[in-house]
DNA sequence: GCAGAAGCCGAGTGAATACTCAGGTTCAAG
DNA sequence: CTTGAACCTGAGTATTCACTCGGCTTCTGC
């Protein structure tokens, strides 16, 4: 059986850029902008960016724009801010989750990993269209790429151990489709009425399930004919 | 085997709300109106909406913010316009391609509607954002809810045709997710290098089969225990 | 060829909103 | 207690942008 192989790269979220314009000397002021920030999710979440005003969020978080401004050197580092908190987050949980250990089969990891992000989402409704939607910045949007391949990283880390018989281009491959699996039937999940929200989590285990014996089936087991196909080398030639 | 069962529904887009202020009289008006449509298409999708104001759609189109006014009434009317313009060919692609036929087997069928909808996405770009994409109005967001409806429903009558067996909370369900599949899939897809993207595809493919294969699993081919779990009944009690 | 309708134009308007700044208040160190 | 730094405030500024309107041009029916 798979032995405990090279650990994957932690996961490091954003380098933690210049998102606060002068850092806070007084507790005072350290609570404000943890309540700006607060009020930011909150807002984003409800109403969207766009309409979320800068003077909306000063006066919800029961300050002023003048102080909003003090720490904040504009609108989108709010954004930024939200992110960087999303990120680590979301990475401590691969961190956590994503492991190639002797027990744990896909049959056990991926529910896991499914229903943690599905808590996390729910419990941060600004997190989805943050990190998922084609928002504000080019820079935003990197930093949600940068956690998508981070997820791929360590997925493919499990896969190679587990799997050492498949060419890592496939394993590749296979790591990116799963973990966009997770990303965009989570968004999805995310947008849809509670009641059903339940079922169809179960429902993306299966497709993540199925797809993984489907592109990838054990080797004593060969059955279906689903592999074959254009293949991960059939690139188009530009 | 499967007979020709009752024909889904035909695909029919929203009712062409009212999108022109006024109807033009004279064929140079018309021409007019395409142009502007298709740069607004085509700005859409390149800087996005937002960045789209409605002076550069003007003069990128060769007319004035004027003419513009004079046949739409305001910047939204122009998305909509566009989206008429996505649901009718998507739904026309939807009508030809997921029929109930003796020898349309999923193994045919799913690769069929998967690269035609890669294409079409293609060759439109901005079709995504905006059926896909939280959009400017609830309006819009409902025009795509709707499209993808229509898309459950053929699904749904085709499966109830070739696997009467199934319940119809399971069937419609399972009808839901493979729905889904295709559209959070086709997505990123789109936001993929080229050269990837034909390789990303084939493997789009493969997780719908795979997920078909795993929730309802052939009568006779039974092996895998994935059916289980919170089934379709499982909902939470509100 | 004429009159009225349809179409066209783009400077201008009003509203929204990100962000500033001058002046006041609260803290902490000596 | 004093003093300067950190902090706070919100009316005001500058800009952006959807949309209007009055005047002009082109078309069409008679």
């Amino acid at each position: 059986m798979a032995v405990v192989a090279r650990r994957p790269k932690p996961v490091t979220a954003t380098p933690a850029a210049t998102v606060l314009r002068r850092q806070p000397r007084q507790a005072r002021s350290q609570e404000r902008i943890e309540r700006i920030l607060d009020t930011a999710e909150q807002l984003f979440a409800e109403i969207g960016y766009d309409a979320s005003t800068t003077n909306l969020i000063a006066v919800e978080a029961g300050t002023s724009i003048g102080s909003l401004y003090e720490f904040f050197p504009n609108k989108e580092a709010l954004a930024r801010a939200l992110a960087d908190r999303y990120l680590a987050a979301i990475g401590r949980l691969y961190e956590t989750l994503i492991v190639d250990e002797p027990g744990v089969t896909p049959e056990v990891m991926v529910p896991r990993v499914v229903s943690a992000l599905d808590a996390f989402y729910r419990d941060h409704p600004g997190a989805v269209p943050l990190l998922n939607g084609r928002f504000t910045s080019p820079e935003l949007a990197s930093a949600g790429a940068n956690l998508q391949r981070a997820m791929v990283r360590r997925i493919d880390a499990v896969i190679a151990s587990k799997r050492p018989d498949l060419s890592p281009p496939r394993r590749l491959l296979v790591s990116e489709v799963i973990a966009e699996l997770a990303r965009s039937l989570l968004v999805l999940s995310d947008q849809m009425p509670l009641h059903q929200r339940k079922a169809m989590i179960h429902q993306i285990e299966l497709a993540v399930l199925g797809y993984l014996r489907e592109s990838i089936p054990d080797p004593e087991d060969h059955q279906h004919t689903g592999v074959d196909g254009p293949g991960v080398d059939a690139n188009m030639p530009s």
